[in-house]
RNA sequence: GCGGAUGUGGCGUAAUUGGUAGCCGCGCCAGACUUAGGAUCUGGUGCCGCGAGGCGUGGGGGUUCGAGUCCCUCCAUCCGCACCA
């Protein structure tokens, strides 16, 4: 007896899991007889709660494009490992005691076993996690790599023909420098480098040398603005404070500078944004980036501050305005702000730096009504018409963007023109047209024709800017300018989970130490805390420091410096890891060179969209970077990426009678005065409350009452994130353990497209188990005997079968899943109909269906005498002989309107059955024997009579 | 405020280039079988109407012989954001 029952599928996916595993089928090697193809999932960081249902989604997903091009002949690599590092396990730590690493490995065996249980075809000898020291020994070689490196603006790409630079050795920096100076280097730097010549560097010590070389590394220090939050003792992130005060806790939080490490991702602004044209990633992705990168073209000038020497940078893009400037804002941060502002104005000035400085940029933003400044005093002169304008300063004016100070146009920018509002500022109109009037509704910035301009009347924007900009560098007062709104990404925590860095500091000068002493591991402390003095978790650490190798030719040993005390941030592991499961137990290097080569890049990355600018951004980033230093081939590290929709939650209510243990069902509550609780999706079957196991769930439920209507208890119900705490958690084990994985896998593809989110609802799960048990029987007698049959399939078998093959090949390259399934079912619905039993349909569509149901059709495989996996079988092609249609139904439609159905040869002449039709008794019905005005006759879609 | 997306039966959804709206599944209705079950099988199921027929893809308008699909406009919901000069 086989039926495909609930014991027989378990039976049967144990047995191939096991020996999938026995006989290591997804182990793969490079092979470069064969063309290779990698699909990676997002890297998933092990939450203590284990999957729930919306995790697997991407996955199933890519695990299908995986199988399927493994039998299309590609060498696939698919594995799957664990970004390992993260916060939630160092808070539980400090609340618990328990070591990180111990939770984090418990929580990872959580998730393999779930995994495992769901037949994905991954890889697992490459598996990687962030937190294994022989894995951030590599983080560790990267980012001493980086500190090593510096932006080389002088390289041109000579396939653009622009001047995009590259990442070099710090060395051919320190060249330059030894040989000229830095007065014809070109590179990303700090804003603040000094011009130095030769001379001056030569004679620079050691530390003056590093903190001029910080100027240009790649990995660098630098004071950054923090939230830091003296009550805990550590930085926190925007989102960790609300209202000016710790989300946890509510401790005040401070806005300080801080010496950090930072990222000069800024540097690769341009190729970061050159390099979305040539990946194939949704369009929303790219425009985040896009947005996030923020290029713009401009101008700097300088405003000369009245009765003084002082200059006042401005960025502006809209330079033909300059005849409009009636103000000027400075950031309340900016650096001129004490040394202009009159006596007068002191006070107020003062006051307002103080409270504008510890308002969060969240907070500023949050509050784009609320127009705040504060006049300094001073007047600039506007260098186009000598104009003396007055210097303000406002928080809606960022001290991080372009230079911190902006030359107000109240006339065409509409938060100058709220400010000069609110402040009674004058304002002056300087273009002319329908939409330029920035009192209207239908203002347009970028309309109408220059008026009170000088030389720019009459021209439109884009003519004057440029006339403008010419005027600019005529006169010496400024220049074009490209401006990025991107900052370089600060690159550490003052946490202990995390890599530590491999930096130690001698006389107060960070060093690297030697590629022979990686990895620097983490160090045991007592307390996960920071220390009482504010300094970060590893200050805990004992004996903890680095002995740097003597010299050659000298004798003694060096003391032991200070290690670095912060580490790594989240995304140091997961910037570069798609290289390591290329090579993942390389030794001596972070990939091999071979490996490399071979594997190159992702062909498809599957995850989420919430990476938009975070990961997808440092990886791109740290990819070019090793590019240019020659370690990798690829410029961008992922080809094609898909978003995988969320999976919301669905979560039951039930409602309590207030003040009693009596629950009111859903329909029949407006009767009474009821409090909604969250009851377990688990108890809840269709909206209808499982009362039995409702009571037996919490102990206070035990005797609860219920009022029905028609015998039932009917729940409300509301989408909602799925989480613990609104018992709205659907695990995928117990969907495996009722139907099975393959179930669940054509069940989580069958809901809908991949992208689109949407609440999880186990009702329809049985149509797709139907539907397994139906393709099953096609193989089957009634005794569950296994019968099929070697007879030659009919021409409509043939037609079906490769119909089917035909839209699972169009659509698995679209991404399409959830049509394909549909596909399977209208095939196995028509089989069953036609009682089809033979090897030449069903032995294809077993391998068709392998991809989707792995475990089902793995048995069925075995049981059609195969004795080798059908991994190893080929992909069926379709064939389109079969598929030819001689004649096709049109529809007869009236004005649009479908009013009959005619069965036509394909090659019947459009005239003849254009005559056939107005012969036809139903057509003539409705033209009442008048000629109809047209008749249009589309051959194989559709024919449409006018009247 | 800016940017992105989405709106189709009771529900999840489907619909090459504009060419039969509602495939497939859930649910529901009716029937068959039966060791009475939340099993299986068969048929039906967008809405209104006895019917002929009419109305229908968030609302309104437009282009077209023909619009879920293209254009304009409005509305709703969801997501992202760093007031970017």
């Amino acid at each position: 007896m086989a039926e495909y029952s609930k014991e027989e599928i378990r039976r049967i996916e144990q047995k191939w899991q096991e020996k999938w595993e026995k006989d290591g089928v997804y182990k793969v090697e490079t092979d470069p007889s064969r063309p290779k193809y990698y699909v990676l999932d997002m890297f998933p960081y092990p939450s203590g709660a284990g999957l729930h249902v919306g995790h697997p989604l991407g996955y199933i997903a890519s695990d299908i494009v995986a199988r399927y091009k493994r039998l299309k002949g590609f060498n696939v690599l698919h594995p799957m490992g664990f970004d390992a590092f993260g916060l939630p396990a160092e808070q539980y730590a400090i609340q618990t005691g328990q070591h990180p690493a111990i939770t984090t490995a418990k929580n990872i065996e959580t998730y393999k076993r779930q995994l495992r249980q769901i037949g994905f075809s991954y890889d697992w000898s490459r598996e990687v996690q962030t937190c294994d020291p022989q894995y951030y020994k590599w983080t560790q070689w990267i980012f001493m790599q980086l500190f090593n490196a510096w932006y080389n603006l002088s390289v041109v790409d000579n396939s653009k023909n622009s001047i995009v630079g590259k990442t070099e050795p710090i060395q051919t920096l320190i060249d330059v420098l030894e040989k000229e100076g830095n007065k014809n280097v070109k590179a990303a730097c700090n804003e603040d480098t000094p011009v130095i010549t030769a001379e001056q560097w030569k004679a620079f010590n050691e530390k003056e040398k590093e903190i001029f070389l910080q100027h240009y590394r790649i990995a660098y220090q630098s004071e950054t603005m923090v939230n830091w939050c003296a009550a805990l003792g550590t930085v926190l992130s925007n989102d960790e404070v609300k209202d000016g005060v710790s989300e946890r806790g509510g401790y005040p939080v401070e806005r300080i500078k801080m010496l950090q490490w930072s990222m000069r991702i800024s540097a690769y602004a341009e190729r970061l944004l050159n390099g979305l044209d040539t990946i194939h990633w949704p369009e929303p992705v790219k425009e985040m980036q896009r947005n996030w990168i923020g290029k713009s073209v401009g101008c700097e000038l300088q405003f000369t501050i009245n009765n003084s020497q002082l200059t006042i940078d401005v960025f502006t893009t809209r330079i033909d305005t300059i005849f409009g400037v009636t103000f000027m804002v400075l950031a309340p941060e900016h650096e001129l702000v004490s040394q202009i502002t009159t006596a007068e104005q002191k006070e107020e000035v003062e006051k307002y730096v103080e409270v504008a400085k510890n308002r969060s940029e969240r907070e500023r933003m949050s509050e784009v009504k609320r127009i705040s400044g504060a006049f300094t005093g001073a007047y600039a002169i506007n260098p186009f018409n000598g104009a003396k304008i007055p210097v303000w300063i406002a928080d809606y004016v960022l001290a991080g963007y372009g230079t911190g100070a902006v030359m107000a146009v109240p006339s065409s920018d509409t938060r100058d023109y709220a400010f000069a509002k609110h402040f009674n500022l004058p304002i002056i109109n300087v273009l002319e047209g329908p939409t330029s009037d920035i009192t209207k509704d239908n203002f347009e910035p970028k309309s109408g024709s220059m008026i009170n301009s000088d030389f720019l009347n009459g021209l439109d924007w884009k003519t004057a800017i440029e006339k403008a900009l010419e005027k600019v560098e005529q006169l010496g007062i400024g220049q074009r300018k490209v401006n990025f709104r991107m900052r370089d990404a600060i690159f550490g925590r003052q946490r202990y989970w995390g890599e530590p860095f491999p930096v130690y500091y001698k006389d107060g000068i960070p060093k690297l130490v030697e590629e022979k002493d990686l990895p620097i591991t983490l160090p045991e402390i007592d307390e996960y805390k920071p220390t009482e003095s504010g300094e970060p978790p590893l200050a805990r650490a004992k004996d903890w420091g680095y002995r740097p190798h003597p010299q050659p030719g000298t004798r003694n040993p060096e003391p032991v410096y200070p290690f670095e005390l912060t580490t790594m941030p989240g995304w140091a592991g997961s910037s570069w890891y798609w290289f390591r499961y290329m090579d993942s137990k390389n030794n001596s290097e972070f990939v091999g060179k071979e490996a490399e080569q071979y594997w190159k890049d992702v062909d498809l990355y599957m995850g989420g969209s919430e990476h938009a600018t975070g990961h997808l951004l440092y990886s791109r980033f740290w990819c070019k970077a090793l590019k240019d230093l020659g370690y990798v081939q690829a410029e961008e590290p992922f080809k094609k990426l898909i978003n995988q929709g969320h999976i919301q939650g669905m979560s039951k209510f039930v409602y309590r009678i207030n003040g009693t243990n009596k629950f009111v069902s859903s329909n029949l509550k407006k009767d009474y005065d009821v409090t909604a609780l969250h009851a377990d999706v688990n108890l809840v079957d269709n909206d209808t409350l499982n009362i039995e196991a409702f009571k037996k769930w919490r102990p206070d439920f035990a005797d609860a009452e219920f009022i029905l209507e028609n015998g039932k208890y009917i729940c409300g119900s509301e989408v909602e994130k799925m989480s613990k705490s609104k018992h709205n958690v659907v695990n995928p084990d117990d969907i495996v353990s009722n139907y099975g994985a393959d179930t669940l896998r054509l069940y989580e593809m069958f809901l809908g497209p991949l992208e689109l989110s949407k609440p999880w609802n186990t009702n329809g799960i049985d149509g797709v188990f139907k539907f397994l048990r139906k393709f099953w029987n096609l193989f089957h007698d009634a005794q569950g005997n296994i019968i099929v049959s070697d007879a030659e399939p009919t021409r409509d078998e043939l037609k079906i079968l490769h119909k089917t093959l035909k839209k699972v090949e169009q659509d698995i390259n679209n991404f399409s899943f959830n049509t394909t399934i549909s596909e399977f079912m209208i095939c196995v619905n028509e089989l069953t109909s036609l009682k089809c039993n033979k090897r030449a349909v069903l032995e294809p569509l077993v391998i068709a269906l392998s991809p989707y149901a792995p475990h089902t059709a793995e048995e069925l495989w075995q049981k059609l005498g195969h004795a080798e996996t059908i991994l190893k079988a080929s992909f069926p092609q379709y064939n389109e002989e079969y598929l030819k249609e001689s004649s096709f139904e049109y529809p007869i439609s009236i004005n649009g309107r479908v009013r009959t159905k005619m069965e036509f040869a394909l090659d019947m002449p459009k005239e003849d059955i254009e005559k056939t039709v107005l012969a036809s008794e139903i057509i003539s019905k409705w033209t009442e024997g008048k000629p109809p005005k047209k008749v249009i006759v589309v051959p194989g879609k559709i024919v449409n009579v006018v009247l």
